[in-house]
DNA sequence: AGAAAACGAGAGCACTGCTCTTGACGAATG
DNA sequence: CATTCGTCAAGAGCAGTGCTCTCGTTTTCT
């Protein structure tokens, strides 16, 4: 059904991923806002008004970009996790850590199209929400299952959330079942610290400053881990 | 000396100023990438190339953009310092963290032309780091004197930074003379969240999930100093 | 007063995203 | 088999961009 119908449809598929394919590569080579439809029709052989045929507009190809980046930064995260022992939730918290930023490195470009400053003009569509959560909700995974398991000891003097934020963590709590609040918001700001972390290291930010990148950020890592409380 | 020579040189300065005011301006209504300078001329009533007596090119135009950028909310997180009584660590602590999200709150774009993805074909001069350590010297400064003071205690079972990291230490510790490696690393740690948390605030990363901002973020960063030992 | 430097204006180059029209091809229908 | 209809690549064109070069004019320095 999906696969092939007819000759038509088959090689406008194939087609549009090509574009996608070079676009990307594009994007590596060029960064976000060097992308494109010009140059990408050059390298394709085509004339630049036949791309408009397969991405309605500029944005319509990033929205595609933006959407099978966070895929791929989502299947790194869930296969990363899945190398660890089931019970071993640092470890797992750790490993998808390292799985977030080794993905970044390899694409850095991709990483700031996702998580930078949003490409002027741009506003991305409701598509994109659900590949979104890819990655975050592997980390909801591991704090709820090691919740259950009674692995999580919040630290000593850990401050409780006021009531004003029940209802954002109620919504969180969707990713993480069954997690008390402090919880919760210990994890949001883990996670703030991870993707600030990469953010920095990518867009230079630790530019003479922090040489032995890989092994401050697992210290830094395992440091969140042990504010979440995970054990 | 300074103030003025010849009439030829106020003229000039007061130019450049404007034309560095005008695009200032377009980047909070276009953002970074929507910054034209043709535009800039025109509103200046100018013919596109007579900017290029005052800026050389786009990007040097940026650069001042980037400098004045940094400069003020440098400003800004050490008027938040200065507000505090000196002796209450915690509370400066969150006095500039509070000041790092309110100023880019009310200037997203130069917030993200400051510490979101870097523009396409753009690499910042050396110009830029002496800004660019203006609000982490307030953070080092309060954390030396914190610890100076005696008023830094690790959390328990705070993991020791690995040996490798002792030059990466040392570097940090310019900025915060006397504090010991393992404080170092749970200060860029809380860098990191804070810088994180203020992007994907401000990035969209929020959407639909944190509506009370304001709270969480106070709560996270009082999560921070606390596990930066600070009291 | 004369030389030198700085300046604004204008034309022009190579590039961008995007639109519209034209003519050709393929596939389903009569 | 032949026709019609939707899809397609191509080309020209529009409005915009950063940037360069030249050409008179004006201001400053010697």
């Amino acid at each position: 059904m999906t696969a092939s119908r007819t000759a038509r449809e088959r090689v406008r598929a194939e087609l549009t991923r090509e574009i996608a394919d070079i676009a990307r590569r594009q994007l590596a080579t060029e960064g976000a806002g060097g992308l494109s439809l010009r140059a990408v029709a050059r390298e394709m052989g085509m004339v630049s008004s036949a791309i408009y045929r397969y991405f309605p507009s500029r944005d319509d190809l990033l929205t595609t970009l933006i959407i099978d980046g966070y895929n791929a930064l989502g299947e790194a995260v869930e296969q990363a996790d899945a190398a660890c022992a089931s019970g071993d939730y640092p470890g797992r918290w750790l490993a998808v850590c390292h799985g977030v930023r080794e993905w970044a490195l390899a694409h850095p470009h991709e990483y700031a199209l996702l998580y930078g400053s949003p490409v002027p003009g741009y506003q991305a569509p409701q598509d994109t929400v659900a590949a979104r959560l890819r990655d975050v909700t592997v980390l909801g995974l591991i704090v709820s299952q090691a919740h259950a398991a009674g692995a999580v000891t919040p630290p000593a003097l850990a401050p409780a959330p006021p009531a004003p934020l029940r209802e954002d963590a109620e919504r969180v709590r969707g990713l993480m079942p069954g997690v008390p609040d402090d919880v919760v918001f210990r994890c949001l700001t883990a996670w703030t610290a991870l993707y600030g972390w990469v953010s920095f290291e990518l867009f230079g930010q630790f530019a003479n400053t922090i040489e032995d990148r890989h092994t401050a950020f697992d210290h830094a890592m395992r440091l969140m881990g042990q504010t979440i409380g995970l054990r």
